[in-house]
DNA sequence: TAATCAATAAGACATTTATCGTATTTGGAA
DNA sequence: TTCCAAATACGATAAATGTCTTATTGATTA
């Protein structure tokens, strides 16, 4: 079966000759469509999810290729992600893994090289272009780097802490209210602002994060 | 501030005993009431959760006192429950703690030493009559016997595994069934499957317990 | 002193969950 | 081959949750 890819890349001409390329390289690839941006890209996920792969750009206008990944891997585990860009940096490679891009491709790698990386994804493996594995490699041997990511600071109040901990013991409003000794409204108040600062929007994602930024 | 103490015991003599005892001895106890059994206790703290301490009984019809001090630290963890029971062996010594209880003391123990027992308990203290603390640690020398609680088998089949995973990534039941490519009836219908195996009703306690038993 | 912020509380509304019951299909075990 | 568990699916209903608005109080700070 062929393998059905996305296309994530503002550059009209870019993302046409990339496609152009690997079609005509192989029918191994079903081109599924293009979005312009994070946003479109998401839009159209929405309505037609059955994409095996996403080819990313990191640059892009209204939300970016990394918050874009973020959204991919939240909503659809299932959906791989190459990022497809000119950058190299560290920093840039380390965000992208982090936001749970599985391969890292640079824009100027052959046509046949990316078409392997769809391939190898697939598989279960991480196409990476050179460069970038050994950066990888470095930012591996660097631990305290990756260690930079939890351990941020939401500024939660004493409160809220306090409502996320009973929140995470699986209670629900009312048990809580009663614990703590105030009304099941001002439960949900805490809530509310809980979500809001966690930029979440339901109890588990709001557990997940907080342990993940050891809060909990 | 007057310490609110329920008591759980079926054994009416004994309760009434310990009951006066107690008070006798001091004035620092507000006794707030007594249950029969487990069912009872739960129901009585339903309607008046506001206690402090409770001490519990292990042997108990309808509800034995292990199971009935798992539902308190489950439902209102700022309660504390102080075992209060002839039982010394080690395994109900270790599936209490296992429960939640914060303390163990034999039934034979002198009423001083009980009220000792309440104060130290709020004071986040672990009162345990002697034989009870050595046997705890005990215990605790032999890490293998505290492991074997988890990795329980509750025999959830492949297909609710995946769906128990991707609850645990926060998705709501359309994500799912999009995910998996199944309807969202059928995801809930697996949901309700696991609630029944893991013996929950909501998302929070199901991961919760999953990752307990290391599911996830 | 004025402006903020944390904590409290309530109402309204749409959506999501949790719990029932019921039913069909399918692959494997007895 | 019959039986069963697992996976699929739908409907109904009540309860819980998520989101928004508005408002009061007390503490802190600019």
């Amino acid at each position: 079966m062929k393998i059905r890819v996305a296309i994530a890349e503002d550059n009209d001409l870019l993302a046409a000759s990339i496609e152009e390329k690997l079609c005509l390289f192989t029918d191994d690839i079903n081109f599924r469509y293009r979005a312009s941006n994070g946003k479109d890209l998401l839009r159209k996920l929405e309505e037609d999810h059955v994409v095996d792969t996403i080819l990313m750009d990191i640059e892009m206008p209204e939300l970016d290729g990394i918050k874009a990944t973020e959204a991919v891997a939240q909503s659809f585990p299932n959906i791989k992600v190459i990022m497809l860009t000119v950058f190299d940096d560290e920093d840039k490679i380390f965000r992208a893994i982090q936001a749970g891009a599985n391969g890292y491709l640079l824009k100027d790698e052959t046509p046949d090289k990316i078409l392997d990386g769809i391939k190898m994804i697939m598989n279960g493996g991480a196409p990476m272009s050179p460069g970038i594995a050994s950066k990888a490699l470095d930012i591996l041997r660097n631990p305290e780097r990756a260690t930079e990511t939890p351990g941020k600071d939401f500024s939660l109040s004493k409160r809220e802490n306090e409502v996320l901990l009973q929140l995470s013991r699986g209670l629900d409003y009312n048990k809580i209210s009663d614990n703590l000794f105030i009304s099941p409204s001002t439960v949900r108040k805490h809530i509310e602002n809980i979500y809001k600062k966690l930029q979440v929007n339901n109890k588990v994602q709001a557990i997940r994060k907080a342990y993940k930024h050891k809060l909990l």
